[in-house]
DNA sequence: TGATATCCTACCTGTCAGGTAGGTATTGAC
DNA sequence: GTCAATACCTACCTGACAGGTAGGATATCA
């Protein structure tokens, strides 16, 4: 497995709010009563989001929780590294300030790890297929089972992905 | 993180079998000297190598372990699969025999899950890369540092490896 | 003045990565 | 034939952390 259901509730989390858009704040208990998610680990989750201000809060009665920005303007990869942290495929891979890749391993400049180059690459695939993914993308998937024709679509690009 | 040290430690063990291949077996203990990592540990990685038929061994004296085929027919998707088993993104998507992606948390066929297009799609890309990636890709990048003093890197290498 | 929300901190708890230990079976070299 | 070196196997240990709970403080609306 490679990301946790920190990933994986957060993301729904985000979907709904951006469904719900300009419905005016939407409070966690609603969307964790609609996913069947465990209310008190959401907000630990929702902080996450907050702090990276990719939702902003209404506190008191009423209150709840709105998408910071337009569903198109918020990529994936914005969501996961919120809540996951810095996305690495591998502890001894991690990104530095400058944004350089380094490995941990790699502390002789004259030894070049072998397997960097692999590692280096799996992140690259799975940032850019974060990045070139909208949260309303994931919207119109889910808006669109409404319809019988467009559900059917949704379904059969789901399973071409297989190998 | 998205993968473990089980993946780190066994790509490395690929790439010094294919690195040796040639000489004979290449016993386990050599290979944990030579990158500083733990042998017992390594026993446990190395029989998940062999039941994938990536490895062959030789029991007894002299013995160890060879690649199964050469370098250039193994794909790092091979490798990682035997190390990591079956790569998903994320616990509720899971590959079934038939090869088809099913998210666990779509029991009822009229709710799809507007988060499985996301992940479907990031395990799609990092399959792909592991793919493409061949065992020989890493070590010609191992190779090319050789020419100076392979012994005098062996060494640093374990010494490297200490944090 | 409640009811309803976010917000914050602390704590719990089972699982598992990562590793150790100790033994058995097999083989080559002398 | 014995010995050393190796793979092979099973069981166990242990700290960290994912995943979640608990309880209260704070803010806001009706």
């Amino acid at each position: 497995m490679m990301f946790s259901t920190k990933a994986e509730y957060g993301v729904r989390v985000m979907v709904e709010l951006s469904r719900r858009n300009g419905d005016g704040p939407v409070s966690l208990s609603e969307i964790a009563q609609h996913d069947g998610l465990p209310l008190a680990y959401l907000e630990h989750l929702v902080a996450r989001l907050r702090k990276a201000g990719l939702v902003e809060s209404r506190r008191g009665a009423r209150g709840g929780y709105l998408l910071a920005r337009p569903a198109d303007q918020i990529t994936m990869a914005e969501v996961v590294e919120a809540l996951e942290g810095s996305i690495a495929p591998i502890e001894c891979i991690s990104e530095g300030a400058d944004g350089v890749l380094t490995c941990s391993r790699e502390t002789d400049p004259d030894h070049i790890c072998p397997t960097k180059l692999l590692w280096t690459r799996v992140r690259g695939s799975v940032v850019t297929t974060l990045q070139e993914m909208k949260l309303s993308d994931l919207c119109q998937t889910s808006r669109s089972r409404t319809s019988t024709s467009a559900r059917k679509t949704a379904r059969s690009s789901v399973a071409s992905t297989s190998p």
